[in-house]
Parts: C-alpha cells; sequence; structure tokens
DNA sequence: AAGTGGTCTAGACCACTAG
DNA sequence: TAGTGGTCTAGACCACTTC
C-alpha cells in the first residue's frame, strides 16, 4: 500500500502508459484514492494534480478526473512547399488534421501606437502607429488559437487592410495591391505556460504549455510589412517546417 | 488583507509584472506570507505553487523562491536562409545565442529495431533495424537538449555513423559519402509537460514545458534517411524558422 | 440528493541550504 | 543552527455536475 502522493500518482501514470486507462477514461477519484491507499484527502489530490501538471490528466469539476486526449491540429508553415510532394505521408503525429472547420471570431482592428518589440521588428521608430487586428480561432466551439497582426498604419490606413472586412484574398492580397506583397516570413517560437488571463481566452486545460509564436512577414526588398503574434493551445497543435539545404 | 491563494498569486503577479520583482529576485518565502497575510502555511505555499506552475517563479528548496530568468539560446532551422541576410536584426526575444559554448555530452550508438512511429517516418518495414545515437546538449553545466537520432541500419552498418566519433562533418558528411546526402528536412514541433523521466533527465524546473522535434531527413530523390527526435527545455530555446513564398 | 472536485485551516515532521 | 521549502494529516465548508 503506497503512501506518497509521488507514489500513487506513479501507479496511475504506469496505469495510463500500459493503457489500462485509455485516453478520455476516468481516473479514481479523489475519494477513491483515499479508501485505497488510506492516505489524507489532500494527498490524493495532490497525487492527480501530479499528473494534472504533468498534462497527462485533465480535471473536470463536479464530475472526476480523466486521461487527457491528443488529437493535434496541424499547422503547415510552408504549404507551397509541403504540396511540391516531398516528405508527405510519413508524419510522426496522427494529423487528424484536415477537416474539422476552423472558425475566425471576436475579430477587432484598431490603430494605436506599437509595442516596443512590435515597432523594432517592423523597423518602425518607437511610438509609431500601427493597425491592429486581434481575433480568436475557433475549433468546435472551442478556442484553440489567438492572433494579433501588427501593419504599419502609414502603409495600410485608408485600406480594406484597416476595416474588418478585408475582402477576397484578405489581408495579403491587399498588402500586393499596396505595392507590399509579403514573400517571405520569419517565425520566432517559444513554449511557456500561460498567463492566467490566457488560460480564461482559450480555455486551457490546468497542466498546458501555450506556443508564442512571432511571425515577421517581409517584402522582396526585405521590408518587413507585418508582424503577426499567434499565441497557440500547445494541447492541440502540432507544427509543421519544411526546411531546405 | 487578502485571502485566498489566487489573490496572494495575484499580488504577487502583479509586482513581478511592474518589474519590482525583478528576474533572478527573490520572493516573499512561506513564512513570510503567512505573517503578512494572516493564512495558512498550505495556503502560502500553494499561492507560490500557482506562480511555480505559470512558469513565473523557481523554487530553491533551503533557500527560496525566486523570479525565473528566461535567457533563451537560439536554434535556427535553416542557417543558410537565415546568412542570405534577409529578416536579420528584428528579433522579438533578445537572442544571446552565440557565445555560450555548447558540449555534447554522454553520446551513446547502438543498434536496435525501429520504434513503429520511426520505421514509418523512415519508410522502413516495421521491426528494421536501425542505429541510434543519443546524446545531450550541455550549456554552462546544464542539461539543455537531448537528442536522439535514428538511421536505417542496412544503410549505415559499417560507416562512421555506427561508430561513437563520426569524423570530421558528422553524419550528414558520412551519409553523402554513402550516396544520401540530406538536402530537405521536415520538423514537427510539439510543446508539452514532461515526463519525470524529462524533468530529471534535462534538471527541468517545475513549470518548465519541453518542445519535442522530430526532423527528417531526405535525399535528392526524397528518401528519408534519418530521423532526429529532439527534446528542449522551453524555458532555454527559442526555435527560428525562415519560410519561403 | 449524492458524488465530485476546489479551497482552506492548524498543526506536525522532514530535508536541504546557508551563514 | 536557523531559515527555507517539501510533505502529510484530519477535518471543514463550498461549488459544480449528474441523475
Amino acid at each position: 500500500m503506497a503512501q506518497t502522493a509521488r507514489q500513487i500518482a506513479d501507479d496511475l501514470r504506469e496505469r495510463i502508459g500500459s493503457g489500462e486507462l485509455a485516453p478520455g477514461a476516468r481516473l479514481p477519484g479523489e475519494p477513491a484514492l483515499v479508501r485505497q491507499y488510506g492516505v489524507a484527502k489532500e494527498t490524493a489530490r495532490r497525487a492527480l494534480t501530479l499528473l494534472v501538471t504533468e498534462g497527462l490528466a485533465v480535471r473536470r469539476r463536479g464530475s472526476g478526473t480523466y486521461v487527457r486526449e491528443f488529437q493535434p491540429i496541424r499547422r503547415v508553415a510552408n504549404r507551397r512547399l509541403a504540396q511540391e510532394g516531398w516528405g508527405r505521408g510519413r508524419s510522426i503525429w496522427a494529423a487528424d488534421l484536415g477537416e474539422r472547420p476552423m472558425k475566425v471570431t471576436g475579430l477587432h482592428v484598431h490603430e494605436a501606437p506599437a509595442p516596443d518589440d512590435i515597432a523594432r521588428a517592423l523597423d518602425l521608430p518607437t511610438g509609431s502607429s500601427v493597425v491592429i487586428r486581434d481575433w480568436l480561432f475557433v475549433v468546435e466551439g472551442e478556442p484553440v488559437q489567438a492572433a494579433v497582426s501588427y501593419l504599419p498604419a502609414d502603409l495600410v490606413r485608408g485600406s480594406a487592410i484597416a476595416r474588418e472586412d478585408t475582402g477576397p484574398g484578405g489581408t495579403y492580397a491587399r498588402l500586393a495591391e499596396l505595392g507590399a506583397k509579403p514573400i517571405r516570413f520569419v517565425e520566432e517560437l517559444r513554449a511557456r505556460m500561460p498567463s492566467q488571463d490566457e488560460t480564461e481566452r482559450l480555455h486551457l486545460a490546468d497542466g498546458t504549455p501555450v506556443v508564442e509564436i512571432y511571425r515577421t512577414a517581409l517584402t522582396e526588398d526585405d521590408r518587413p510589412v507585418e508582424v503577426n503574434r499567434m499565441l497557440l493551445d500547445a494541447g492541440v497543435y502540432v507544427m509543421e517546417y519544411h526546411v531546405t539545404s
């Protein structure tokens, strides 16, 4: 009969690893662990908390604690290369990508001074005005990604980019019409734990990291014309990049 | 006088955000919070635990709890493109990249049957033999990345790749000599919380996610010749990708 | 209404770190 | 050795979900 929270967590982890407790299955609850292991409720709770912060389990209040499921959405950074046919059909993570429809909600457009890091990335003087477009991607009713796009106000003011409906082809088509067609992108990417705000905005389960991506769009003559900051639910996304040379 | 763990954490979070408690600074300890807020020790502890699992703080037993520092190492996936000059000097995250020397330790080479997912990625029959090279990257005495490279045994057996010292130019130079020069790569990337094993292997602080990358190397004629699985300490790395078109 | 997770208390003892 | 974090107990009350 195990005694510590860690040992109880080890037991449960092994039962998850072995498949005895499959993804989506209900774990023994706090009262059950108290009975089975003869520990205090807080100890049982700590054991489950360990699994939750490891990302192995998800708590549903009033219902139970469940083995986490991972059915990723695939984000392919360079579709063109990916579609040239190489490197296909050999994915590591099963890509239930396709056909869950992704919706955009909460789109909001306004103009404001650029944050310092954005101004720097856009090669603008500190405090320059930018058009800010922000929105949320939703899949099956659940938010999975928050995105904020920053564009130099002097460039896009008056165009459809400064309005909610950017028209056919979207922001990039409009940028092309303005003589600022993006053809190269630099993505900087980091993973970290979310803040409380972010947890709420993306409905994140405890123990879920986020992936923060800054994508800078550059024109033919190497001018940065957009910075897009994306915040992805890491429990939902797999990122794919195709690299040459 | 705040009461709950959450409220205490909010206070501390705000003091961190405002810069009053700078990265590396010592937070008020459990006894101090008990005195200041008039709560039980477990409640004070829970408040600090919230910050730790958010990745904002790091505990050092016997010493105190400290505001986390983030001084990333930059991993540039496609150096050639990066060095063509575009998109430089506009990084979002300050890249203290360069000059901390990175060492390889614990290199271990052996031959074994390929795990199913690796066999699939390498286009090999299930259970085919692969040469496995695994090692650890260490910076300033701290492990920051674990890597495991899988290569088809039929291809590399007998070459220096199957030995610990691969010689000048490393694995890729040897693959080129074998008529299997990698020229394209597919990287699949995911962030998640680490297992206990991984936490120990990489000396991860609580609240630190890992980034898991599978890189498949392809030859000119589109044959996969290596799968490299990397596990990165997300508290230490920023990834950079250059994407065209 | 019963069962589940969520939070808190007040106290105990241990293990590690620093001066 | 004093101060810090690490873990556990036994009990309380609350909020939410499910039936």
